[in-house]
DNA sequence: TTGACATATAACCATATGGGAATGTAAACT
DNA sequence: AGTTTACATTCCCATATGGTTATATGTCAA
């Protein structure tokens, strides 16, 4: 079985990279789709496709202005994923360096079972 | 081609519902799988492949204690998907309601083209 | 209406995923 | 050494990607 399906998790949505990029372009100026595509050198059905994604997680609002259409990120919607990282906020002080020398001193010999 | 491999990015890695499940288990305090199999009601095979994809990406760490392993989270590495988001934290206050009453204006016609 | 423009969908494809069953392997115990 | 314990890895499979190309839909201009 393969991942949930990235159409109905914001955090799935936001794992691909181009989908980042494209919230970040998005982040503070509404823009149509022949924008992103020569903003960020991406296909215009691909631009297309991942702006669905984003907007069935309400990741990004559509607006229509002419032929154009104006996408914006919806920053509400990325907020989940702040709170859930937030929540180790307080641990990576601490743990700071200890998982860290651990790691490198198991980086040669993890082992295999 | 299908997303980025899960294995080399940690945006990719938290993905999986059961990955975050797992940091958030295994967040402050180090475990052996056994725990994580009977805390989270997973398979084994499972969870040892979801721990291999996390130390992967360096989510977790591991140490051996006799027989067993001791997974804990690395919540360091958490740390990049908090930053990245917190860059959208003064926007959600600002935006709150703008787009949501478009998404509501617009939910029954999206249109298609 | 016809035509151009902007965007969305569909169709097709190579590939990464995660689950489950079976099996491999290191460490502890006797 | 042989057995058990605790994990890790492999194999197989159904399915969800994302890119690309072709095409459909909707809107504005004449």
């Amino acid at each position: 079985m393969p991942r949930a399906a990235t159409t109905s998790d914001a955090f799935n949505a936001v794992a691909e990279p181009r989908r980042r990029q494209i919230l970040e372009f998005l982040a503070t100026q509404e823009r149509p789709v022949s924008e992103i595509v020569a903003g960020l050198g991406l296909e215009q059905p691909s631009v297309s496709k991942h702006l669905r994604v984003l907007r069935n997680v309400g990741l990004v609002g559509v607006r229509r202005h002419g032929r154009h259409r104006l996408y914006q990120t919806n920053a509400e919607a990325i907020r989940p994923m702040y709170e859930w990282s937030k929540r180790f906020e307080r641990l990576w002080a601490h743990q700071l360096g200890r998982i860290k020398e651990r790691a490198e001193a198991n980086s040669g010999n993890p082992g295999t079972g």
